[in-house]
RNA sequence: GGAGAGAUGGCCGAGUGGUCGAAGGCGCACGCCUGGAAAGUGUGUAGGCGGGGAACCGUCUCGAGGGUUCGAAUCCCUCUCUCUCCGCCA
């Protein structure tokens, strides 16, 4: 969300970011959205202002029970009650007007992000000292197989613990059950990534909310815009028209980053850093026909999501700070990753920058977005009202950033793609371990 | 699910129509006092919006949103949340 003063003060960058996502022009209206909205609360407090001097003087003449005053002063201001009103109302609705614009309009791209229209603007990001060599050096090699690699979904029902055909019998596409020995996979990544964050990266692990309100997904900006990838559930179903609507939520920074709303943070506490492993919820209504085999795109899913909370001056030092904790991930399942800066056009709605780490999927014979972190500058602060106090001064509002450390379900693809041996079981690497009870392979006995 | 009680500033807590953004206390900040500290003492201590270079001025906000009134923390309506008792329950 904009500050209407900010883009007064720079209407032409503002017109320019958004062109750079594909939109059009829109300063010219909001800003005289805006100066009717001030002229009208400059008159409104005018007229404020003759009546409350005025009470205050019949206040005074009826303690002196002066009636006649009195009566005489209330005369004098009671015609000011209707232009009041009115003045109240007219401010109420030009203000939800602009609220409402405002709300349904993207973040702007910072200055070193690339510009472009879609997927093919992406960039390939090497870290902070762009070394493709550096890079490279870090980051676990790409896979040599000896055999053609299957994909995920062969290897998981094959082994009798991916079922697709039971799943869409309870719930229809999109869904998986997942059992035995690959249950106990996905079950041993989300406790390896949760412990990691945790122990290694100074994230608070929280149990957050599945189920929340209107407010709190308006507040990271799935609402009101992208009402229709939501799933919502009515607290009453026996009273449909009538009953609290609630929203599954989409992803962890959902609850996570409107933990701090509505608040004034101290600067002392910042920055906030927040984890949780949780089940994300998605129609991914506008999507069908995508990756329909297996589970790449499914409306149910398990990821481990980061968020931080900083002041303005920490946020981009902390977005690659949060994209390394993300990389360590890959890194230590010794799992094959490149790094996208996403371009202009392929953001987020509410991203000032976004980086998605794609893995390598031997199967796909592809690399597949496994995380994206994204910093929102004040944006999402702004919706949620949520401030921090500087040291000496006013309150001013927080920066938000999140990132998955990463999906869950998507790291179990791209375990068992690039751990399959060629008789179909699936190795364990050596970080997850520990988290199988010492299993070194599964499928094979 | 049934019955009842509440929500006031960073915290506690007074205030049931009139100079109340709000007594008092605690906390915090700065000063005085002190060799230093404690105690004592003085002053200050919310946010939004509009106007102004600024000092500052105006306005709105006592859970949220409407309403009544010349005037609302105080009266009315709706909503949210909290607490107590009963029932149910992993």
């Amino acid at each position: 969300m904009f500050d209407i003063k900010w883009i007064r003060a720079n209407a032409d960058a503002f017109d320019a970011a958004l062109a750079t996502r594909g939109a059009q022009p829109r300063s010219a209206e909001l800003l005289a959205l805006d100066d009717h909205r001030r002229q009208v609360i400059a008159h409104l407090n005018e007229a404020q202002e003759t009546r409350n001097a005025a009470s205050k003087q019949i206040g005074k003449a009826k303690a002196e029970k002066d009636d006649q005053r009195a009566s005489a002063l209330m005369d004098e201001v009671a015609h000011l009650k209707s232009t009041i009103q009115k003045g109240e109302a007219e401010e109420r609705e030009l203000e939800a007007n602009l609220r409402q614009k405002l709300a349904e309009l993207p973040n702007v791209p910072l200055a070193d992000v690339p510009v472009g229209e879609d997927e093919d603007g992406n960039v390939e990001y090497f870290g902070p000292n762009s070394s493709r060599e550096l890079a490279a050096k870090a980051r676990p090699p790409k896979p040599e197989f000896a055999f053609a690699p299957k994909q995920h979904f062969e290897l998981g029902e094959a082994l009798g613990g991916m079922d697709f055909e039971t799943a869409a019998k309870l719930s229809g596409s999109r869904f998986v059950v997942l059992k035995s020995q690959v249950a106990r996979l996905e079950r041993a990544i989300g406790q390896f990534m949760l412990d990691m964050h945790t122990l290694e990266h100074g994230y608070l692990e929280v149990q957050p909310p599945l189920l929340v309100r209107d407010e709190p997904l308006y507040g990271t900006g799935q609402l009101p815009k992208f009402l229709a990838d939501q799933f919502g559930v009515l607290k009453d179903v026996t009273a449909e028209e009538q009953s609290e609507r609630m929203w599954l939520i989409p992803t962890a920074e959902v609850p996570l980053t409107n933990l701090v709303r509505e608040s004034i943070l101290d600067e002392a506490e910042l920055p906030l850093r927040f984890t949780a492993l949780t089940p994300c919820f998605r129609s991914e209504a506008g999507s069908a026909g995508r990756d329909t085999r297996g589970m790449l795109r499914q409306h149910q899913f398990n990821k481990v999501e980061m968020v931080s909370i900083t002041t303005p001056e920490q946020s981009t030092d902390e977005h690659e700070r949060m994209l390394a904790c993300a990389e360590k991930v890959l890194s230590r399942l010794g799992i094959h990753y490149r790094v996208m800066t996403l371009c202009t056009g392929d953001m987020g709605f509410g991203a000032q920058k976004t980086y998605d780490i794609e893995a390598w999927l031997p199967g796909q014979d592809t690399y597949r977005e496994i995380s994206s972190v994204s910093v929102c500058g004040d944006f999402q602060a702004r919706r949620m009202d949520a401030r921090y106090r500087p040291k000496d001064g006013k309150p001013r509002y927080v920066h938000t950033l999140n990132g998955s450390g990463t999906a869950v379900g998507r790291a179990l693809i791209a375990v068992m793609e690039n751990y399959q041996q060629e008789d179909g079981s699936i190795a364990i690497p050596d970080a997850l371990q520990p988290y199988m009870g010492g299993l070194t392979a599964i499928g094979n006995s």
